[in-house]
RNA sequence: GCGCCCGUAGCUCAGCGGAUCAGAGUAUUGGCCUCCGAAGCCAAGGGUCGUGGGUUCGAAUCCCGCCGGGCGCGCCA
């Protein structure tokens, strides 16, 4: 696959490298973007970062290379207007503007930035997976953003995802749910005597009670709460815009028997021993730093077992890439999963499965930090912020850094600046465009065939290589599982838009000139829309 | 104490398979609507990239120490 310049160049270099330099015939050719326009449209440092070891002069090496990847490179007159050595030895090449504008065309098509593959890999990318325990809570939200994120850009590469929530219904959490609810039921709130224990103080708790009109045993009330949460969080999500394709059962591992075999399987491998009456897995034997007890000393079995069961089921459904996304809050289960798989020694992968890590959400209101506790119920909740900034702000701001970096939400800021949030910088943007073709009264279908011949200016040039990246920037975000660097690029590429809108007259006179600038404004339409889609935000035409 | 992650402009954060990498947004200041949407554009000020070493011709980026912060280190889930 040679289809850009770019791609053909390095190859191009790879040949020369071959036959100037054999034994670093595998060094990496790179090429990058340079900040100054008159450095060209990308420079390559391979002679610099060669001319040491090789105990030549890097100029000299630059242009002897260049000059043998030029021959090796039969449209190199076509694709580039030329390039030139700069600096201490760096090789700077222009392209020619028709290949530049041809990504107009390209954003043209159907399908743009979007990859087909002849045979799609199976991939899961689980996330949220909240146990039914409260509301979901702004950290859930954060992953519901970029998982959901996560699972559409590996689809845009080609391949099926399943979109998966796993939840206990059943363990020692559930069953403090059902003890809070009854205990509110019957009058008793938090802290008074009667309380449970490791009771949820929330007032949702009280909210349950109130609705619950069925008999009072804990078994009929567990059932009623489980269900009444689950249906809260369903709204929620689908209100976030989340659809899931697989709700797992924890409880499921037990009646199906997969915990049980997953024990089996453990003890016959020969990892495992006695101590302290518990049963323990070696783990440490393929990466963790500990051992872990699979089966307690009082004959039920440790969370790790159904972890590794479902995890198990992840592979044998298929599965060949598996994306979990976590809080930092579950570092510790990685390793854990990770070698409870390879002891079962059914061919799992050793990094099988990948997980996105992400820290936790800090909120901050009224001038403090609100801290996040599930069981102290004073946390703030992905509903508040819905209401607060709507789905797509929340969206859009969840997606504005990386997912581990640490993430401070203020929220009287938030609700302050709802008409500054940058979400509405690049949804302006498309509804800007939107609002010049719809003003146009021509044939859009006239567009995809116009001449771009007429677009000079640097500005249109600029906006049309910047449209050029869009492929290779969702490719990346796919491979690097960073969503978050596609909301930038939707930043640069609405900056770049709202400039040249400010600068240049769309709708001009002469036509042919105002045709190809509606091509280029339908390019970047389509290219916005399918950038904001990505991160699940909407596009709006007016707003 | 050990492990992982993070310290970049007043604030919130990109950049971190080294060079052409000192950036964006926001906030502040000054300009731009008789003309396609001013939720916009143009411009200015603002940072020895936590700190001290090391590697390198070249380090925000790689390595080590230190300081500061987050998370994890259960026969809890």
């Amino acid at each position: 696959m040679t289809s850009d310049p770019k791609a053909r160049l390095a190859d191009a270099y790879r040949q020369a490298l071959a036959k100037e330099a054999p034994e670093h015939a595998d060094a990496p050719v790179v090429f990058e973007k340079p900040r100054q326009p008159e450095h060209g449209d990308f420079a390559c440092s391979i002679a610099l970062q060669l001319a040491k070891r090789l105990k030549r002069n890097p100029r000299q090496l630059a242009e002897s290379l260049t000059a043998a990847a030029v021959a090796a490179y039969p449209q190199f007159k076509s694709d580039f207007l030329g390039y030139e050595i700069a600096g201490p030895g760096f090789i700077n090449f222009r392209l020619n503007p028709a290949l530049k504008l041809a990504a107009i065309r390209l954003a043209l098509q159907p399908g743009w930035g979007f990859v087909r593959k002849a045979k799609p890999d199976s991939v899961q990318v689980e996330f949220v997976s909240a146990n039914p325990t409260g509301p979901l809570h702004v950290g859930h939200g954060r992953q519901a953003a970029l998982g959901d994120a996560l699972a559409s850009l590996i689809e845009a590469q080609g391949d099926k995802v399943t979109r998966e929530f796993y939840y206990n219904d059943a363990g020692a959490q559930i069953h403090n749910l059902a003890l809070s609810v009854q205990a509110r039921a019957r009058g008793v709130k938090p802290g008074e005597p009667g309380w449970p224990s490791d009771g949820y103080a929330g007032e949702y708790i009280a909210e349950i009670a109130k609705a619950y009109a069925g008999p009072e045993d804990l078994d009929s009330v567990r059932r009623f709460a489980v269900d009444y949460l689950r249906k809260e969080q369903d709204i929620d999500l689908r209100e976030f815009g989340v659809k899931f394709d697989v709700y797992y059962l924890e409880s499921s591992l037990y009646s199906d028997g997969k915990v049980d075999e997953v024990v089996k399987a453990l003890t016959a491998s020969g990892k495992t021993y006695e101590k302290d009456g518990a049963l323990w897995l070696r783990t440490t034997d393929y990466g963790d730093d500990k051992d872990r007890v699979i089966r307690k000393s009082d004959g039920t079995y440790t969370y790790f077992v159904p972890d590794v069961a479902y995890h198990l089921t992840k592979w044998r459904r298929g599965f060949t890439k598996v994306i979990n996304v976590q809080g930092t809050d579950h570092l510790g289960t990685t390793a854990r999963v990770r070698a409870g798989l390879q002891a079962l020694k059914v061919g799992v992968p050793q990094g099988y499965p990948d997980y996105v890590m992400h820290s936790m959400v800090r909120v901050m209101r009224g001038g403090e930090e609100v801290k996040l506790s599930k069981r102290a119920g004073s946390y703030v909740t992905l509903r508040d912020l819905l209401d607060w900034v709507g789905r797509d702000a929340v969206r859009f701001f969840l997606l504005s850094r990386r997912a581990d970096a640490d993430f401070v939400f203020d929220v009287d800021l938030a609700r302050a600046q709802t008409e500054e949030n940058p979400v509405y910088y690049v949804q302006y943007a498309h509804a800007r465009v939107c609002s010049v073709i719809g003003q146009w009264r021509g044939d859009a279908s006239r567009l995809a065939q116009a001449d771009l011949g007429a677009l000079t200016h640097e500005r249109e040039l600029a906006l049309a290589q910047r449209l050029g990246e869009f492929p290779d920037v969702v490719a990346e975000a796919a491979r690097e599982l960073s969503p978050h660097s596609v909301t930038f690029y939707l930043r640069s590429l609405a900056a770049e838009f709202h400039s040249y809108y400010n600068a240049e007259r769309i709708l001009v006179d002469d036509e042919a000139l105002r045709t190809a600038r509606l091509a280029l404004c339908a390019a970047v339409r389509q290219t916005l829309a399918s950038g904001l889609s990505l991160i699940g935000v909407g596009a709006p035409e007016k707003m």
